[in-house]
DNA sequence: ATGGTCGGTGTCCGA
């Protein structure tokens, strides 16, 4: 199973460059985050001509939303609703084969890392704390699950441009780095990414539109990841970032991470 | 320390 993940900053919007990802890599199921459109304006034919025939999505107007355009079939979606609020972060589908596959938009939390006076920021941290109880349920019988995303946090000193300067900056501040190891070690998830790429090297999944050449100045972040369980472990082939589709036309801030199971 | 740019929708909000 060869599966992306890409925070796609509006599908209607980029149907013409989720066209060249399956064109150049020939995924066979395709996770999105906000994907920007409620349900009865998903893009369904667009989806079907690419050739994903499978579809499972929970969007709203304007903000957040998540899919699958899967090739292969599913036997049944999930969404839950987190920190009780029903905003489109997660949607999950299970695989004939048995495998889960979990898609995540985790809240981005604002710009000031302090939950007392940004609620925000709090609302992250929950979401997060809410993930960590939710697979810790799970426990008793792992099996083999996926879980992908725009989760919003750069944990690894490399997995931003620069470590000291972004320490207080919401994405990579260690409190919230310690809930996403806390959500981490419920399942004693492992990172695909850094399974084959030693963590010396820097990666980023995400550079921001407000930089005048994102790739000279390469201030990018590791936000986007797949981790998958143990069970799995010995099922990885390889995981890379699709750096180049940044520069894309009319490109998300985010790029594809991809993973051949 | 500041402001820079996107998208959806709107005369701004969230990223």
């Amino acid at each position: 199973m060869r599966l992306v993940t890409w925070n796609i900053n509006s599908i209607r919007l980029r149907i013409p460059i989720i066209a060249k990802l399956v064109k150049d890599e020939n995924p066979d199921v395709i996770c999105l985050q906000e994907t920007k459109v409620v349900d009865g304006l998903f893009p369904v034919m667009d989806c079907e001509a690419l050739g994903y025939s499978h579809l499972a999505y929970s969007g709203m107007k304007s903000y957040n939303g998540v899919a699958v355009l899967s090739r292969l079939p599913f036997m049944k979606t999930i969404t839950k609703e987190w920190c009780g609020k029903s905003d489109c972060r997660h949607i999950s589908v299970t695989f004939e084969s048995g495998i889960e596959l979990h898609n995540f938009y985790v809240p981005a939390g604002g710009d000031v890392p302090n939950p007392e006076t940004n609620e925000k920021f709090a609302h992250k941290l929950q979401f997060l704390e809410e993930m960590t109880a939710w697979f810790s349920d799970m426990r008793s019988k792992p099996g083999s699950k996926i879980l992908v995303g725009d989760l919003n946090i750069a944990p690894l000193e490399t997995d931003v441009w620069s470590h000291k300067q972004l320490l207080k900056v919401v994405s990579h501040t260690p409190v919230e780095i310690e809930k996403l190891e806390a959500v981490k070690e419920s399942l004693k998830w492992i990172d695909a990414i850094r399974h084959f790429t030693p963590k010396k090297e820097h990666m980023y999944s995400w550079w921001s539109y407000r930089s005048r050449d994102w790739a000279a100045s390469d201030r990018g972040r590791r936000l986007d990841h797949v981790w998958v369980t143990p069970a799995l472990e010995k099922n990885l082939k390889s995981a890379y970032i699709l750096r180049q589709a940044r520069g894309w036309e009319k490109p998300s801030d985010h790029v594809p991470v991809i993973v051949n199971i």
